[in-house]
DNA sequence: CATATGCTCAATAGATTACTTGATCAAGGC
DNA sequence: GCCTTGATCAAGTAATCTATTGAGCATATG
């Protein structure tokens, strides 16, 4: 049954086998690491920053900065005195959109969850990315970039404008007062573009949300803007 | 910053949301339960007979389908005494197969761990899935499922013929002695196909190995027969 | 009804993981 | 050289996870 060259048992070059992919598996064991590979897939970030996104104090995130750069999927780059963490391979946001399709699929308790913060009442529209491209090639549209600006240069969607949420209330005056607005963000379970279509409402204007962010925009192959390398 | 209908401050809803995903990614952080999803990607199994497989103890290996189930990854259904289990879901594939694609990319452990059990002479060569195709249309070779015969019957590539790998020494006069064999098992780690080339080549025959398994082939879209549902 | 088989469950010990705190290190500014 | 900033490291505690053991349950059979 066993071959010749053999200088392990086939147990045990499974068990070696099944053991190095767990290291991929284990890195993305925690939902505060995937919340990092998810922050990561805009761009590369310093601890500090991803420790504020995160809500982690900096040291507990420097460890799990760690423990997925053991698992190589995450690399770091120093710059002064800051430390700047990127994704290491674009094939590490294919394991994590995989793991969300699944649990989007599998999981009823994460509808639940997107219902009870969004409340049943909000029923914000959502399109599609084809949607979206046929109405933007129609010129119907304003396509807008409300993630914070930083993120915006590091790449955004050919042709979309930046008002990063935070400041739209006060930035209104720049989009077309009849336009239909499409606000993005991060991705699906981004709230900033729920926020931006919230401040839209509150000021009498349409908007419409965009389900994906640009991380999936990218990986299904549609144009991208001003990104450097791995988003 | 928030929407008007939040019942949920936007850091809970992160933390609520990062979980549930969690719940995938700590079911499948571990070699044993890696091993089974791996195996359930060939069709449905009992307890006992993934237990074997996986060479765990049965109370450990039932434990381990139970927290699996918990995560929603495989389901179960009672037949007498017996309870089978299956994937939830063909996505759950997905999700293997792209820890599988990072590993084989980020993880160079999981190379020299191939080469440790193949030892590098054997150099046995190796076929893609598009190579296959064109040379079974032009009638060059044999394509060979070396899987336990249960597996071949719940599904398996078309025009594929069935010898078991422990079964090929004894039963080589099936094969046309001038045919090149592309022999194939159950994925890229599987080591049934390289057992069958060496009894191959121990008996003077040609032999190739299709690096995919059925679940990869399915996953392409490529012709299948005989499957019944997720395999 | 008694028994066997296939599986699940509960209890446990040992290992691993998560987060905190405080010390340390590396690079840059004064 | 000293101080500041950003990040890492080490130690400690609480919590979680893994595999084992043995008991218990469901289904089928004699």
């Amino acid at each position: 049954m066993s071959h010749d060259g053999a200088t392990l048992t086939a147990r045990a070059f499974k068990d070696a086998v099944y053991e190095q992919f767990a290291r991929i598996t284990k890195a993305l064991a925690s939902p505060v690491r995937l919340e990092i590979v998810d922050v990561l897939a805009q761009g590369e970030r310093t601890v500090d920053a991803l420790a504020r996104e995160v809500g982690q104090s900096l040291a507990n995130t420097s460890q799990h900065l760690r423990s997925l750069k053991e698992a190589r999927l995450v690399e770091a780059r120093r710059d002064g005195t800051f430390v700047h963490y990127r994704l290491a391979d674009p094939q590490v946001i294919e394991v994590w959109r995989a793991v969300r399709a699944l649990g989007e699929r599998q999981l009823a308790e994460i509808e639940r969850t997107v219902a009870a913060y969004l409340g049943d009442a909000d029923g914000f529209e959502s399109v599609t990315a084809d949607d979206l491209q046929r109405r933007l090639a129609e010129g119907e549209v304003v396509l807008l970039d409300v993630r914070p600006d930083a993120e915006y240069r590091a790449g955004h969607l050919a042709g979309a404008r930046s008002i990063p949420v935070g400041e739209l209330a006060e930035r209104l005056a720049e989009l077309p007062p009849d336009a239909t607005v499409v606000a993005y963000c991060r991705g699906p379970y981004c709230v900033m573009s729920y926020d931006a279509l919230a401040i839209l409402r509150d000021h009498g204007r349409r908007g419409v949300r965009l389900a994906e962010g640009l991380p999936d925009w990218r990986a299904a192959g549609r144009p991208v803007q001003g990104g450097h390398g791995l988003g």
